[in-house]
RNA sequence: GCGAUUGUAGUCCAGCGGUUAGGAUUGGGGCUUCCCAAGCCUCCGACCCGGGUUCGAUUCCCGGCAAUCGCACCA
């Protein structure tokens, strides 16, 4: 596939109203795209098919939080300190480098300096360019977080989301108590991210600002089963692992039995994934996952596999499904304060024994006044380790006190334990909208040599029109009765396009090239004749035509979108 | 961010230091029993932005913005 095809579809999308860049008005910002009316429709088209498969089969819950969010939810996602370098280009060789990494030797904490003590730092100690030695330039700042402040002045900072994640896991207390304390708990959550590209490129594929579809499934660290594993065990996947250069095909189970893919759970959703693209017209013979390369792959993620199809920009990402870890839930935890902990209860209570240190209380008291309580109950947190010469000593309020043991005791107690904590791991697929979005209408578009122009070949659940409707004329009652199918088609609750103008050739042609499957044609032998009662439907990808009964058209049009084949008409 | 190429109706392309800026196609209206972009008539629609040179700039020069490609970056 050649580049020119990118070029001629992005013409036809915003011939069509699927795609505009945006503020053409004034000059156009790179990396912005606006949706038009087909694309919205599309777009939305493919949400729902992504809804339908883990809010209606998996039954996972969906919540919408915000765009922009304090400072501290990046702290401690990693996202202030991994998005924001000081970059610096040599004058040369134009390399660019981060400037931190370039003083390291030289200087104590280099991320810790200013733009000014790296540049004072260049100078004093001579540094150049590593690969060719000439001049570094000046240091810019590369932070790919749009950054705001909230609120008048500008001491609350904020910013917008780089990815719609972390609006979960900093529910994550609401979200465990609403699904009864329960795992597996699957959260899910569309929305705009945004980053602020160096030099977006590729047209909608890297975007500035761009549509996610993010699931965020937590489960018990110990169990990444899945209850319905053995539904796709069977399931052929193609697979690039990162230990090899060449794609391999084998199943779901075969890819968790050999260790391909690290644990059942991870695998099932790398099949979902290639359900959903399937099912919105990603054609899978240009469908890999590709597992990130060792090096590649968050320090904190277990396993992560990339969905990559091939377009004309090449072999390119639109879907990332990584086994997180527990790495965001502690990282919230820590920042936070909170416990963010699931409590995983024991098939059976145990009885466990053990001895424990006991306060009296009677002593205490009178001996400490005030401090009783604190050293009280700074004492049942010992533990017998800590006893020396049947003396504890405690540390209350930075103030040393030594206790003997007439103001505790040792006891052995027996207590039965229900169950542990534990922080919940996260399996996240993580979808990119647009690149999907893009990925389908490339997937789709057919240059057709015999018809003279390009059809797009949408799936009849994606299409964001699902019919066309003509009279061949527009009189002779031609048209009364095309509007009466118009109108009962939208009753139905199916998108329709009424089109009266030019010859019919042209009217079948427009539909064509926007993607619409089918359309009905009323014509002369609608009215009188063996035939009276009868349109003709026409199939997008054949052009073959059928004659059915005008009053069924709304019925067999939402029978042909459930599946019916054409040719059984 | 660097380099190369480019920027004229919705789209594709032509052109020029002084033009009513040209064509094709799309789009609107009309005619035609009109089933695969048929034909005829008719109408609407553009020189990316800002400076400079010049009597005069869409055209030449500089800068910006945007696009395509390569490098780098990002995932």
């Amino acid at each position: 596939m050649s580049k020119d095809i990118s070029t001629e579809l992005m013409s036809v999308c915003k011939r069509r109203g699927y795609i505009w860049p945006s503020f053409e008005l004034y000059g156009g910002v790179a990396g912005m795209f606006d949706y038009g009316p087909l694309g919205t429709s599309m777009r939305n088209n493919i949400l729902e098919a992504w809804r339908n498969i883990y809010k209606v089969r998996e039954g996972f819950i969906e919540i919408d939080s915000e765009t922009i969010n304090p400072e501290d939810v990046f702290k401690a996602s990693g996202h202030v300190e991994q998005f924001s370098d000081y970059m610096v280009n040599c004058t040369e060789c134009q390399l660019p480098f981060r400037a931190d990494h370039l003083v390291g030797n030289f200087c104590e904490n280099p991320d810790t300096m200013s733009p000014a003590e790296l540049e004072k730092a260049f100078r004093d100690f001579n540094i150049k360019c590593p690969e060719c030695g000439g001049e570094l330039g000046k240091i810019e700042d590369f932070n790919l977080m749009f950054k705001t402040t909230i609120g008048p002045g500008s001491s609350r900072i904020g910013y917008l989301r780089p990815e719609t994640a972390q609006g979960i896991f900093v529910n994550f207390q609401n979200l465990y108590r609403y699904n009864r304390e329960k795992l597996p708990l699957g959260v899910i959550q569309t929305g705009r991210g945004y980053r602020n590209e160096i030099s977006p490129r590729q047209g909608m594929i890297r975007m500035r600002e761009f549509n996610m579809m993010e699931v965020e499934l937590f489960v018990n660290p110990e169990d990444k089963s899945w209850p319905r594993f053995s539904e796709v065990q069977n399931g052929e996947l193609t697979l690039l692992p990162n230990d090899t250069d060449k794609t391999v095909t084998m199943t779901v189970a075969e890819a968790v039995d050999k260790g391909v893919i690290a644990n059942p759970v991870l695998a099932y959703f790398v099949y979902t994934t290639k359900q959903l693209l399937e099912r919105v017209g990603i054609d899978t013979e240009k469908l890999r996952f590709r597992q990130h390369l060792k090096d590649e792959m968050a320090h904190y993620a277990a396993d992560c596999w990339d969905a990559e199809v091939l377009l004309s920009y090449g072999w390119t990402e639109i879907t990332g499904i990584a086994d997180r870890g527990c790495w965001d839930l502690s990282r919230h935890s820590e920042f936070s304060g909170a416990d963010l902990s699931h409590f995983e209860m024991f098939d059976e209570p145990k009885e466990m024994t053990f001895k424990k240190v006991v306060a009296n209380h009677k002593k205490l008291g009178p001996a400490f006044k005030e401090k009783a309580k604190d050293i009280a109950s700074a004492l049942e947190s010992e533990t017998e380790d800590n006893i020396f010469d049947n003396k504890i000593t405690l540390n209350i309020n930075g103030e040393r006190i030594v206790l003997t043991d007439e103001y505790f005791e040792v006891r052995e107690v027996t207590e039965k334990v229900n169950g542990k904590r534990v922080i919940p791991h996260v399996i996240e697929p993580s979808y990119g909208l647009d690149r999907i979005f893009y990925s389908v209408l490339e997937h789709s578009y057919f240059n057709d040599e015999k018809r003279g122009y390009s059809i797009m070949k949408l799936v009849p659940g994606i299409a964001p029109i699902k019919v066309g409707i003509f009279p061949l004329m527009d009189k002779d009652g031609l048209d009364v009765l095309a509007k009466k199918i118009f109108a009962d088609v939208h009753s139905s609750e199916t998108p329709a396009y009424y089109d009266d103008s030019g010859t019919i050739g042209k009217r079948y042609a427009r539909m064509d090239e926007v993607g619409t499957p089918w359309c009905v044609t009323v014509d002369y032998d609608s009215l009188k004749g063996p035939n009276k009662g009868t349109v003709t439907i026409r199939e997008r990808d054949t052009g073959d035509q059928k004659r059915i009964p005008a009053d069924d058209v709304a019925g067999v049009i939402r029978q042909l979108i459930n599946g019916k084949e054409f040719s059984t008409l």
